[in-house]
DNA sequence: CACTCCATTCAGAAACTATTGAAAAATAGG
DNA sequence: CCTATTTTTCAATAGTTTCTGAATGGAGTG
């Protein structure tokens, strides 16, 4: 495995981390668990990424919080090991559910509500373009739902996505 | 519509924003618009919402890049009036599209590359790992790709979101 | 219970992002 | 081509997030 590669894969992640949410820390973090063979230890973690020692368990922490990361004992050894959560379904649902909850839930909520006390003859135009925005955002949200709901269901829908890809 | 309301709905689609990778301004001005009848000109948005001239224009001229909101002429008046891209969708996408290709598209090149590089043999737990991610991500690519294509193929998806809707 | 080793916390520093407001540029009308 | 009005730019500032490293805590060991 090429050296060049791995950290271009480190830090790309870190970028994306965006889209989850994620602080680049914590995203590179996790790509560095992602690409470790065995179990790494916080020491290791800190001087391959040069991220200070403090700042490494408070990503640690938040890493396991987010459930993509796991903590492991290696008998005989007194220090803490991680691995990333070897189930990636598992891990991806968790962190959509996050990303959901905290952002998108309140505002369908402040929409809906919106929608609810606006009257239809006061504004033609802008109840039906929040109507349509309602109509897409409730959509979307059954399919994280769905996503979310089990990892069996997510398996389906993935074959589901499938169904897209070119032929 | 009740004014309290009206703003609930500004602030929860600014906290939105994030989701987006759209600043809170940006996405209280867009809530601003999306709820306004007419047309508006910035003297309006930047005294309603409480945001200085200069933002309120940068944040105005950023929208435009997105293409999520118009600016239209009103004859008589020289000012800069403001309205909703009208098509939710094309809303949508374009926001869809900027994200995908800022950060998604890179982290899935690294990916790639990193496989093509790693030799199966070496880590045959880290190889698997990354394979289902890679297998994943393309597939949500392919996905991406064709909800972007055009708006025919977005509303199929629609549709085929519906699927997933509770009976 | 004293010692060692590692993990965690947290206040302050550094880095980054968003916002302002004054100045400059553009536009239209006379 | 001058004036009035609106938009845009940009350097300075405010605000926010992330990171560091020294201090503290805790767990195992002789």
């Amino acid at each position: 495995m090429d050296s060049d590669e791995l950290n271009r894969f480190i830090e790309s992640w870190g970028s994306m981390g965006i889209l989850w949410g994620i602080n680049r820390s914590m995203a590179r973090i996790h790509a560095f668990l992602l690409i470790s063979e065995k179990p790494v230890d916080s020491e290791e973690i800190s001087t391959s990424l040069n991220i200070s020692r403090g700042n490494t368990s408070m990503c640690l922490k938040e890493l396991r919080n987010w459930g993509v990361i796991q903590r492991v004992n290696i008998s005989g050894d007194r220090r803490d090991f991680y691995t990333a959560e070897p189930d990636t379904w598992k891990m991806l649902y968790r962190i959509a559910l996050g990303r959901k909850t905290r952002e998108f839930d309140p505002a369908l909520h402040a929409l809906r509500h919106l929608l609810a006390e606006t009257d239809t003859a006061e504004s033609e135009k802008v109840h039906e373009r929040l109507t349509q925005i309602e109509e897409i955002l409730t959509t979307m949200d059954h399919f994280i739902d769905r996503f979310l709901e089990n990892e069996e269901k997510s398996k389906t829908i993935l074959g589901f996505f499938k169904n897209f890809a070119p032929r």
